[in-house]
DNA sequence: CACCACCGTCTACATATGTAATCGTTTTAC
DNA sequence: GTAAAACGATTACATATGTAGACGGTGGTG
């Protein structure tokens, strides 16, 4: 069995629809992408085959139609996409990078704020 | 004029050795890494053609050869990679992206110190 | 019951990518 | 000087991806 589903880009627009969703038929998902995206409906219907054989979502008939839901999770998602990108180009770990972003001074002042507490709640454990 | 080059996983690979040894021969490519790939020649030579097309490198002429150097810096590369991954999952900001771990317990003690260091350096801005 | 709308599936096609063999030309070695 | 070696350039080919049209079956409507 592959570890993560390997979700694309475009793919992972149609995830981001269903997590917000949960089950919903591919014509919901179409509507749903109507005002952000230019897509066929053509175009949605292959994105959810795809993710479908990836064992990304799972479908469940409906009658004469299928539901769709997400198997992947948003946040199983989110971490397999960051820890890629970290053990490509920061040696697996978050202090690296957060550093790169703070030596180019792209943390914003929230950012310092909200890693500030976050520093804080782990000390405390 | 396109924003970043867009290298791809084998090809950052190829500018990694040239980030670290500078102007060199593809010869010199072939062997930096023929222990940690099993790279034919063809395919190194491939990706720096490919790497050239996109302008991630330049090629001056040395007798019947060329040098080639990295245009797109290690920085450079960071940075775009690093961006777009916190613009397409967690809304360009870093400070969500180190939650993320730091709610999967996904912190080590030492990204955790490093972390505490650099927002106190942060602060004495 | 015939026909159309709807839905999923199949096919299509361009570009990017990973990986490599082959070609053509220029050197170099004998 | 002729053959072999070395180089960059060209061609190759499979898979992934973005994007979409065409096809085929089925259930609803008149």
């Amino acid at each position: 069995m592959k570890n993560q589903p390997a979700v694309s880009d475009a793919e992972a627009v149609v995830m981001a629809v269903l997590w917000r969703g949960g089950a919903m038929a591919s014509e919901a998902v179409v509507t749903a992408l109507a005002t952000e995206r230019q897509w066929q409906e053509s175009t949605i219907k292959t994105l959810l085959s795809r993710l479908l054989k990836k064992g990304a979502v799972r479908a469940r008939k409906q009658g004469r139609r299928y539901l769709y839901s997400p198997v992947l999770t948003r946040e199983q998602w989110l971490s397999s996409e960051s820890e890629g990108l970290l053990d490509r180009l920061f040696g697996g770990r978050v202090a690296p990078f957060v550093a790169h972003f703070s030596k180019h001074r792209k943390l914003s002042r929230r950012d310092i704020e909200e890693l500030k507490r976050l520093i804080e709640e782990l000390d405390d454990d």
